[in-house]
DNA sequence: CGAATTTGACCTTA
DNA sequence: TAAGGTCAAATTCG
């Protein structure tokens, strides 16, 4: 056990990819094989479902690669472009001292009388929060390209012009802030030129139940969404709001830059549905991938309108 | 009526 | 100090 304790955050998360990559391609080989794995029902795990599930884990863990090393691989060739935002020098790949750890993340339980002060651990604890980026294309036929998968709820908390932008940014953060205490946000940026392309950072991960507990346990056949609420497209009307808040390919990021923060108790892999007994948690590709997520045709239509300020 | 968004002020960072 | 990021009151939404 020890042995996983000693992994930086960013080699935990390379290897969670890895065996999600792994787990998929087990699970297409089965299928391929003919011998589908009588549980994990063949029925909603398609085929692409899994190869996108593969490929999806190639790029993130090569991205992940290709930043903590050489930034000569350049492999990513999915229409999600993956940008490592790199504020310092990714250099010292992660030295994890677990040390300033500090009460703020237990604090929580606080009432809510903080202010200004609530600010200033915030934001001192911004530094250490793991960032990555995600171009996020767009096009009109598919909706979305790439892997989409944000289960998480997002709670939109400013937004503002940025100087040289085309378009306002959008700020969001985790809906669980102040509930469970989880701390990830996401920006959202509207690429200037190319009216299909939002640019999606994040910070810091999910510590939140949704992030551990996502699928509700299949005993019932009927019900098949007994969660209340993930985040969903729904009102067709702010598609575009409810774009942004959607478009949301979860990449694992790395540090910051000077301090590499490990998380107090949040196990540093996503889980899209732990459902299975494996050494490793497995994923449940159908609960990640959910059609409600989807964009459907009403699409292309607020494509036009696109610009609604 | 509670939860999410909007928006200008305020705070932090470069 | 300006630009970026966050707060929080007011407003809208469901």
């Amino acid at each position: 056990m020890e042995g996983k304790d000693m992994l930086s955050w960013e080699q935990k998360t390379l290897l969670s990819e890895l065996v999600l990559g792994y787990d998929a391609a087990k699970k297409l080989q089965a299928r391929v094989l003919g011998e589908a794995p009588s549980l994990v029902a063949a029925t909603a795990e398609t085929t692409g479902i899994l190869v996108k599930q593969i490929l999806s884990s190639y790029e993130k863990s090569l991205l992940m690669l290709n930043w903590s090393s050489s930034p000569s691989v350049q492999l990513i060739p999915a229409p999600v472009t993956l940008i490592p935002v790199t504020n310092s020098v990714p250099e010292s790949p992660a030295s994890i001292n677990g040390s300033p750890i500090s009460e703020e993340f237990v604090d929580g339980g606080g009432s809510s009388e903080s202010h200004r002060q609530d600010y200033i651990f915030n934001s001192k604890k911004r530094k250490m929060l793991p960032k990555w980026s995600e171009k996020v294309k767009i096009s009109p036929e598919r909706g979305l390209e790439g892997p989409q998968d944000d289960v998480f709820s997002w709670r939109k908390y400013g937004q503002k012009d940025i100087l040289g932008a085309k378009f306002p940014r959008s700020y969001y953060r985790c809906t669980h802030r102040s509930t469970q205490n989880c701390w990830a946000t996401k920006q959202v940026q509207r690429s200037d030129n190319d009216q299909t392309v939002f640019e999606v950072t994040y910070r810091g991960t999910h510590t939140c139940s949704q992030a551990i507990t996502p699928p509700p346990p299949p005993t019932s056949p009927e019900k098949l969404d007994t969660r209340p609420k993930t985040t969903v497209a729904q009102k067709p009307k702010d598609l575009l709001e409810s774009l942004k808040t959607n478009l949301t390919v979860r990449t694992q990021g790395l540090d910051d830059g000077d301090d590499v923060f490990s998380f107090p108790n949040t196990p540093p892999f996503y889980d899209y549905g732990t459902i299975n007994n494996g050494d490793f948690g497995h994923v449940d590709v159908v609960d990640w991938f959910n059609p409600t997520v989807e964009i459907d045709t009403t699409f292309p239509t607020f494509l036009h309108e696109s610009i609604y300020y």
